[in-house]
Parts: C-alpha cells; sequence; structure tokens
DNA sequence: GGATGCGGGACAG
DNA sequence: CTGTCCCGCATCC
C-alpha cells in the first residue's frame, strides 16, 4: 500500500507523506485525502508523523523496533506507546566481536525485570536498563490512531538511546533458540548456557547491529557502514511486507537537498554514532533556515531562545549518538535536570497550545546537533550547552475525552490553532520556516537519521558479527552470512 | 511465557 | 487538569 516511496524519492523530497500534512495526532480530523501511504517505518526517532494504510500490517501491529509499551493516556481513540529504552552491560563492556550488548527491554514488567537480573554474557557483569528521556526527561512515546483508511503515526522525542535488538530479531532468535534445543537434551544444554552466556540469548541479547543488517536487501546496496559498532539498521521488516527496496539517502550535508529516501529508511543511527551529517536537519531544512546542514553546528553556545524557536512543527529528532560509548553510568547523567535548565532558558515558549509542534528552537538544533541533548549515550556533555530542544512534553493533549463515551472532544482552541495559519501564528510569528509543511513539502518530511553512516569496515563488521553469530548461534555457517543478513527468520526454519 | 491492549488509579507539577 | 506511571486483567501467539 505504500507508494510514496515511489513517488516521493529523492526529488521529491525526503519527506514522509504523513509529514506533508498538517495534522496532530489528536486533531479531531486527519488529512483524509491522502494520496498515498508511508512506507512502514520501523525505526522512527524524533518527532515525525506518518500516515499507513489501514492494510499496513506492521502498522496494525503498532510495531516499532523500539521497546514500546502500551502506555495509558487514557484515550481509547489513540493508542500511546512509550519507549522503554534498551538494556546493555552493566560495565559497558565489549562483547567478542566488540560489540556492546544491546539488548530489548522486555515489554511485559515481570519478564523485564527477570531479563534485569540476568547477566551480561560478557562480562556477567548485571545487566542495565538504560530508559528512554529522549521526551523531555520522558520516554519517548508513539501514537497510534486509526481513522478510516489510514493508520496515522505520531512519535514524540528522541530516542537518547541505543538501538535495542528489534523484535523481529528477538523473535527471530527466539524461535532458533527453540528450534536449537527443542528435545530435553537440549534443554538441558540450553539452560546451561543460559547461565553463562546463554544469558544472551533468552534476554534477547542479540546484535541488533547484526541483524539490523538483515532488513536491507543488501548490505552493499546501501554503501553505508557505520562505524564499529553501529549497525547498519535500514527499515527492518523483515518479517513482513515492504519489499520495496529502500533507497538511503546518503546525504551529506552539502547534498541534503537531494537526498532521498524515503521516509528514514535507513534507520537510525546507533550510539556510537555521531550522526551529524544526517541529521533530521534534512526532513526540515526550511525550520533550520536555510537549511543549511554547517547551520547546525554553529552557536552551540548561543541559547538564546530566537522567536522561531517554537518553528520546527514537527519532527526533529535525531537523536545524536555520540561514538564514545561510555560507562553507563556516564551515560545516565540526570538530563531531566538538563531540560529543567532549557525550558527555563526557553521558558515555555510560546508553542501555543499544540506545543507539539513548535518543539525545537531552530537555535536549539544546533545544540540538539551537538550532541548534547537527548543523548545521554553521547560523549561527556559540553557541560555549557545546554542543548536546548524546547520539547514539549505534551502527549495526549486532546483534551481527552473519556474513553467510556468514546468521543473524541477537542478542545476548541486547540482545534483552531490547528488549521495552518493558526498554526503559524501559534508557532510564533510564523516566519517563513515555521511551518514549512504548510508550504513546502520537501522541507517537511522525513528524517533521514542515520544516512551518513561512516563506510567504515563492513566486512570487519560482518565478520564480527559473524562471530557474533556463532558465538550465539553455535556453529552457523559462516559463509552464509549475508543470506542470513537478508533473511534473518530463516532461523526459523531451521537454516541453521 | 511474553507481547499487547485496556482501563483504573496514584502522583506530581 | 494533565501527563506519566504503575498495576492488574484479558487475550493472543
Amino acid at each position: 500500500m505504500s507508494t510514496s516511496a515511489d513517488q516521493f524519492d529523492e526529488s521529491d523530497c525526503v519527506c514522509s507523506f504523513g509529514m506533508k500534512f498538517t495534522w496532530d495526532i489528536n486533531d479531531p480530523e486527519l488529512p483524509q485525502d491522502i494520496q498515498q501511504y508511508d512506507d512502514f517505518q520501523e525505526w522512527t526517532d524524533g518527532y515525525v508523523r506518518y500516515i499507513y494504510s489501514a492494510e499496513d500490517k506492521n502498522a496494525q501491529r503498532h510495531l516499532s523496533g523500539w521497546a514500546m509499551r502500551n502506555t495509558n493516556n487514557h484515550n481509547c481513540q489513540i493508542l500511546k506507546k512509550s519507549c522503554l529504552g534498551v538494556v546493555v552491560c552493566n560495565r559497558n563492556c565489549s562483547l567478542p566481536d566488540g560489540n556492546k550488548l544491546q539488548l530489548r527491554p522486555a515489554i511485559c514488567d515481570k519478564a523485564r525485570q527477570k531479563q534485569q537480573k540476568k547477566l551480561c554474557p560478557s562480562c556477567n557483569s548485571p545487566l542495565e536498563l538504560v530508559p528512554c528521556r529522549g521526551h523531555s526527561g520522558y520516554p519517548v512515546t508513539n501514537f497510534w490512531r486509526i481513522d478510516g483508511k489510514y493508520i496515522y503515526f505520531q512519535a514524540k522525542g528522541v530516542h537518547d538511546h541505543p538501538r535495542p535488538e528489534s523484535k523481529s530479531e528477538t523473535e527471530a532468535r527466539r524461535s532458533a533458540v527453540k528450534r536449537r534445543m527443542p528435545s530435553p537434551h537440549f534443554s538441558q544444554k540450553k539452560r546451561l548456557m543460559e547461565t553463562e552466556a546463554g544469558r544472551y540469548y533468552d534476554s534477547g541479547g542479540h546484535y541488533p547491529n547484526v541483524h539490523h543488517l538483515s532488513c536491507m536487501d543488501a548490505p552493499e546496496r546501501y554503501s553505508i557502514i557505520a562505524e564499529s559498532n553501529f549497525p547498519i539498521q535500514p527499515q527492518h521488516y523483515p518479517p513482513f511486507q515492504n519489499t520495496e527496496p529502500y533507497k538511503l539517502a546518503y546525504d551529506s550535508p552539502s547534498n541534503a537537498g537531494e537526498s532521498t529516501s524515503s521516509l528514514q529508511k535507513a534507520s537510525n543511527h546507533r550510539i556510537y554514532m555521531t550522526r551529524p551529517p544526517c541529521g533530521y536537519e534534512f526532513s526540515m531544512p526550511g525550520y533550520l533556515g536555510s537549511g543549511s546542514y554547517p547551520a547546525l553546528y554553529k552557536d552551540s553556545g548561543n541559547l538564546q531562545p530566537e522567536p522561531d524557536s517554537s518553528k520546527v512543527c514537527m519532527q526533529l529528532g535525531g537523536s545524536q549518538h555520540n561514538l564514545s560509548p561510555l560507562n553507563i553510568h556516564e551515560r545516565n547523567y540526570d538530563i531531566p535536570n538538563k531540560h529543567h535548565g532549557w525550558k527555563q532558558i526557553l521558558g515555555k515558549g510560546g508553542y501555543g497550545e499544540r506545543g507539539e509542534y513548535g518543539q525545537i528552537p531552530a537555535n536549539t538544533n544546533h545544540h540538539y546537533y551537538n550532541g548534547e541533548y537527548p543523548c545521554r549515550y553521547g560523549g561527556p556533555a559540553p557541560a555549557n550547552t545546554p542543548a536546548l530542544q524546547t520539547i514539549i512534553t505534551t502527549t495526549t493533549k486532546v483534551s481527552y475525552q473519556p474513553c467510556k463515551p468514546s468521543v473524541v472532544k477537542y478542545n476548541d482552541n486547540l482545534y483552531d490553532v490547528k488549521t495552518l495559519q493558526n498554526c503559524n501564528s501559534l508557532l510564533e510569528n510564523g516566519s517563513a520556516t515555521s511551518y514549512p509543511e504548510i508550504k513546502v513539502p520537501e522541507d517537511t518530511g522525513v528524517i533521514k537519521s542515520a544516512l551518513t553512516y561512516q563506510p567504515e569496515t563492513l566486512s570487519t563488521k560482518t565478520e564480527r558479527a559473524e562471530s557474533l553469530e556463532n558465538y550465539r548461534y553455535g556453529n552457523y555457517s559462516s559463509s552464509n552470512y549475508p543470506e542470513r543478513i537478508a533473511h534473518p527468520f530463516r532461523y526459523e526454519n531451521g537454516e541453521y
């Protein structure tokens, strides 16, 4: 059902179809005259919106690569889910292949607790759950709303932690493990393994990095390789449809304009990666003024909230995961405080009723991209640069209608604000850049986050990955690594 | 067993 | 009043 990619590719812009419209998940009425849907995005990050077909299986399942748990927002019209973060080794040790452990937190509370009791397969240190605080100190939230033929998706916040293993990977691994040890004999063996390095298995320890490759047609296809620990993770759709070849945009700051891709096809960045070059800037050139990439890094010290600070009507995101992995503890420096600081600096910023839109002051972006902000994983945050990410923590801003009547009762004001113009004014004297999406489709949209992976040592990585694979799955014929990558689910087919 | 959804309710700002 | 969480319950795979 997705056709956006077909029509909106490079030339058109890097935006998702959904971003071309001005809407908020809380709007009483969402865009209906949709001519094309967005391709399902598994790894959304940043303030993005997508409109999927109601037929899209992934969308129907409210799928996400991130570990998202249901959050009760007391609004039955809109399903809200918040990110659980990622489970990592308490000591932030490196696995045999040099990568870091990045497990998918169990969604179920109990399961998660169990999971956290396990030890790192590599160093036996306790596992630690790194919570997501990408949305103003709170977990990134995803909203799903089905309306007619469409499924509207809106994400708020920028993940400030590495990507966990994707759901499909986790499932595949589980299946694989089961298949490997079906008999009692193996069960015993399995237990043994779980006790030791095997813990890794059950805890979802997989190598996201490795598997994320799986969704790509082929690594080489996107000549993007990330830095050593950076998995190339384009969209990961193994289990489902989405066979549409994705074009990754390898935009560099300089050619941001042409890019491509459709929607954030390449998934994001993972921690270690500094992803300056491929930030959300691309998604909203307009917001950033000329959209010239370099600008993003300027004024990192300038905290002046600018008038257009709330211009960015949406998505921005782009967590910038720094390269040097820090000790978890280090990474966990208190972000909320920072936010607090920013808030003070930025003030409440007249974002208007729909605060969600103007989240990131143009200027702020710079800071944001400096990486200090949301990414706890980033390296030592430049203490002085209060990254300003005026994130409005609003979530379900619908004066929400109690689910009982299930009638969406929207605040009139909010609604009014909805009009484009209102939006602009709302967002502050709407400068031209205010709400680009209103008129400049190409400005809207998409986040091409991780598109600029530093081509590095793919081969090396691959090898490492294989090692890991073997580590994990035992003697897995490494010879067909590529295939495994391409078909992660083969594990289930007893391919090994 | 765990993923998901749902919904009541506590809490904090 | 709002938004975030926590918790239990039910369903499904």
